[in-house]
DNA sequence: CCTGTTAATGACCGAAAAGTCATTAACAGT
DNA sequence: ACTGTTAATGACTTTTCGGTCATTAACAGG
């Protein structure tokens, strides 16, 4: 037994990345609040994801609240940048445009992981006015512009209906909204594939529930 | 200055009721927990809210969470019985049917204050497995009966479609979602009224985007 | 009025977690 | 190799807040 070294008290090859670090503790950081919420977070935890000590967080954040907004801050992507060069270039119908912007704003929630930061402005938008404020300005309101686009391109070439729908565009993302509610929420009790709701989503937008009596089916 | 009682030394008016303070904390509570979430939430204010002292909790509740579930439980209203009657009962057509029914479900929400209990359970749901499958039984399965009731009966009577919306008919109540979540986190920065949502909404539900080619209106 | 019961109080306790800081050691420059 | 700088550590202090409990006083019943 003697220069016995197990696993655990394994000492610490202590490592100095000053510019990694930040990065690291942010992304951390972001998992253990969409986790957990702001105040239930602790940063002992956020720490030991990071592979640092608490204390090192200090080194570059001086509170809780500055990591948070930090986190938050680095992740406002204009993520609708996509669906607006799309919106501006795109060739087709705009029935077409909607059955392929639609899928992309999907993708980009569910499989790129965006929907983290929207359940974390949706958790804790209303405690923290000012990251809620910079998530408006630089998302919703983009992606409120951009839909806006998208509709009045239909309406113009004449495929879509003016109503008090493209008066208020932005409900056109509303399932988009619900299913990232739904997965926080009842997903466990009561899964339900991503692509289901797309495709009701979808649907609704297009064509809502009435029949049509229209018989000039393409 | 003799006989000096300022307002701040007022004593305390100290009342026995013994009947009445479990609602009324209750009641503080949930605006309490709907403001600030279940882990930032102090029962010394919950307490100050329900004008009672943080002991006073403890003799009807006997922790944190336990009041946070008996708050929750105390509201776990299936409101959607309301709209459930309509659909069994009306008379009229499908399209009216929605138009009266979607206006039920947002006074319900909006003015009758069920919203707080829906922003709680968004916010903390995930957190609160137990609640969260309580409210998906007895609020969230439940409405989705009635909402597919109204869409069988739609489709029944030719007025609606088969569609991927029809298989998935929770979506057509999205936009409320939506609502509730732009009021709790964006509504300070571009307030909306609540009637343009719910038009929007009907709107879309109804008939979504695509210009009709029919000219048969009604 | 007296008196027993118990609702209500508020001072207190202890755990947990935010935040501090003296010490240590990784690395760069010479 | 030597050495000064500072990233990183971990033990420490402070604050916050859930939870307890001995004491007080409101009310009911005799």
């Amino acid at each position: 037994m003697t220069e016995r070294e197990s696993a655990a008290d394994t000492p610490k090859p202590r490592r100095r990345r000053k510019d990694a670090r930040p990065g690291e503790i942010i992304e951390a950081g972001l998992q253990e609040f969409a986790e957990n919420g702001f105040a239930a977070t602790r940063l002992e935890d956020v720490a030991k994801r990071a592979g640092v000590v608490k204390g090192t967080i200090y080194r570059y954040f001086s509170s809780k609240e500055e990591l948070f907004e930090a986190a938050l801050a680095s992740r406002i992507t204009p993520f609708f940048d996509d669906v607006a060069g799309l919106v501006a270039a795109y060739p087709g119908s705009s029935e077409e445009l909607v059955r392929t912007a639609l899928p992309r704003i999907y993708k980009a929630l569910f499989e790129d992981g965006l929907h983290v930061m929207m359940r974390i402005i949706i958790t804790e938008g209303g405690r923290f006015p000012a990251i809620a404020e910079l998530y408006h300005q630089r998302v919703i309101s983009r992606g409120q512009e951009v839909i806006a686009a998208l509709v009045r391109r239909g309406v113009e070439r004449g495929e879509f209906r003016r109503s008090a729908l493209t008066d208020l565009p932005i409900v056109i993302v509303a399932p988009a909204v619900m299913t990232i509610v739904w997965k926080m929420t009842f997903d466990r009790f009561e899964p339900i594939e991503t692509r289901r709701f797309l495709d009701a989503h979808v649907d609704m937008v297009l064509e809502g529930l009435l029949a049509r009596d229209d018989k000039t089916k393409t």
